[in-house]
DNA sequence: TTCCAGGCGTATC
DNA sequence: GATACGCATGGA
């Protein structure tokens, strides 16, 4: 990755990297595409940091991070999308097993975005028994509500009831016992963050409304613990159907990633 | 109308 | 521990 700062902009060089693959494949539910834009644009946050993002020229690599400092691109975005990680070199290591070949070069833009812990805990609650475009729109109505996306501390004492406007269903009554879990002390970000991947899991699992995908979410996009390994309906056929055996060798403490990879293959190419 | 969506809680065995 | 079943909502 290389990058240069001019008239306010920052311009990006990044060969593994598209919009379209990482901003809108399932990991992420606050990022938009502006259609007005010449060039491919999303706008979206990571926190209450708001970005606009132009892709140049699909499969090109250059990219424009519209109008923010040099400062927040390294403090915040380079970080937020996984710049530091050479992804070149983790799609050699996939292109052992065959599968995960096709799937890498089906989608060559998948990055893992590194997002916020608490932000993921409420989207990937809502994310259980829901499809994609439903998910954004009670996420969106959520930020209408709290003026940007409510932390737990925003979301103390919140009830089923007054978060009926959401639209959410069942879901709401897990976020109430979610926030409650936060603002009672049992559980925090802090104290999960110094657990192993296992135990994190174990932990995030008391929450109603948590179970074993949900909490490898959380894991996997709001911690990047790149081991854990959501095991959703897609990947489930995807483990029945070319691993019965077990995943292969090469993804070995990437597993997470390589779902990704694999995740937005078969569920968008046809071939299952 | 019926089915399904990045699952999970509950009841039952 | 394994296996059914219901669940809010809305688009196909």
């Amino acid at each position: 990755m290389d990058y240069t700062v001019k008239n306010g902009d920052i311009i990006l060089s990044e060969e593994h990297f598209s919009l379209d693959d990482t901003l809108d494949c399932g990991q992420a539910f606050r990022w938009e595409a502006v259609p007005s834009e010449h060039y491919r644009t999303y706008m979206g946050f990571f926190k209450d940091k708001a970005l606009t993002i132009s892709e140049t020229e699909r499969d090109k690599g250059i990219f424009i991070l519209h109008g923010i400092s040099e400062r927040d691109f390294l403090d915040v975005w380079y970080d937020y999308f996984d710049f530091g990680t050479d992804y070149g070199e983790l799609k050699r290591r996939f292109s052992e097993d065959s599968v995960l070949s096709d799937a890498c070069g089906y989608a060559k833009g998948i990055r893992l975005l590194k997002q916020d812990t608490e932000e993921c805990i409420i989207s990937f609650i809502l994310s259980q028994n829901n499809n994609i475009p439903r998910i954004k729109g009670i996420i969106g109505r959520l930020c209408d509500m709290y003026g940007g996306f409510p932390d737990m501390k925003r979301l103390e004492g919140v009830t089923a009831e007054e978060l009926a406007p959401l639209r959410a269903g069942f879901r709401a009554k897990y976020i109430e016992d979610c926030a409650g879990k936060f603002s009672d002390g049992s559980l925090s970000v802090d104290s999960l963050k110094k657990l192993s991947t296992a135990e994190a899991h174990k932990a995030l699992m008391t929450v109603k409304g948590i179970g074993p995908k949900v909490a490898m979410c959380v894991l996997l996009f709001g911690m990047y613990r790149t081991d854990a390994y959501p095991v959703d309906v897609w990947i489930k056929r995807v483990n029945e159907k070319y691993y019965p055996n077990g995943l292969p060798e090469c993804v070995k403490g990437v597993e997470g990633i390589a779902q990704q990879y694999l995740f937005h293959y078969i569920r968008t190419s046809g071939i299952m």
